[in-house]
DNA sequence: TAATTATGCTTTTAAATAACAAGCATATTG
DNA sequence: CAATATGCTTGTTATTTAAAAGCATAATTA
């Protein structure tokens, strides 16, 4: 086993990335926060991908524990509440593209817009931060 | 639910990404072979995860089933095997080095070298493609 | 205002998965 | 030729996940 200089990592980041990542059910629930627009418990439910309502529920209390997402009672509906990104979360976004860009090259049977793909790879970060801002500013309007 | 024009995907890229990122040893796997060297089966029970045969077994059959890793045999070494990553393996080294800048930036614990999250930072693709000729490099020699 | 529906869960139970331990075939080493 | 290394497989038990149902509060409709 050859031995990087950078291989000895006890605070391991993939380990502490892994708490997220590795679940496919958060990866999703955070492409909906991300590009779906999703904001309330019953745009998860209604994503298409047969979340149970105990696997969701655990999973939106995980993120908001590791400060991934933040809960709001939503003003305009009493029982409701608003589910945002927070700004650790939108951090994620960066390697959120790059799982995308990845699927593009390597599914055939991908959907990624061409038009999506070219322009992330384009600028990297020009995307992530205009991704980034407008969902601060979704967030921000209908609070 | 606002829609996004990027949002219709049925091939969806997270979803197929998730196949892989969604699980924590998959992600575990990946790391020892990017940043740690490993090569061998003892590599990774050694890792220090303390992953259960049964289940390393099962994590690196599905990897080579979806074409992230070959398996070959060792010609210095009759009954042992070399397990490398393939181009599409390969690929996935922007995503977790994303994933190691976020936790860089998040985990108090971190062990990051400062001047690893700085490379990165200046030049992303110019480090990845570093590791991955590197690492290419290495699976040519020893091979 | 009373009944109905919406919302965001919790609880129960069944099924799937993971962890642990042992075993095992082939290969190499002493 | 006996002992050890290697890369698994096969049980068995413990834990986690998923599906289904239920439930309290809030809003809506009649």
């Amino acid at each position: 086993m050859t031995k990087r200089t950078t291989a000895n990592w006890n605070g391991c980041p993939i380990r502490y990335g892994a708490a997220i990542f590795g679940d496919n059910w958060c990866l999703l629930i955070l492409r909906d926060l991300m590009f779906k627009g999703a904001r309330h418990y019953a745009d998860f439910i209604n994503a298409g991908e047969g979340i149970s309502t105990n696997i969701l529920a655990t999973r939106l209390a995980k993120l908001q524990a590791e400060g991934i997402i933040e809960k709001h009672p939503d003003p305009s509906h009493g029982k409701r509440y608003i589910y945002i990104l927070t700004d650790k979360g939108l951090g994620l976004l960066p390697a959120m593209l790059e799982i995308i860009d990845w699927s593009e090259t390597w599914d055939s049977e991908t959907e990624v817009p061409p038009e999506f793909a070219d322009e992330f790879r384009r600028d990297r970060l020009a995307l992530a931060q205009k991704i980034s801002s407008d969902l601060k500013a979704a967030q921000r309007i209908d609070d």
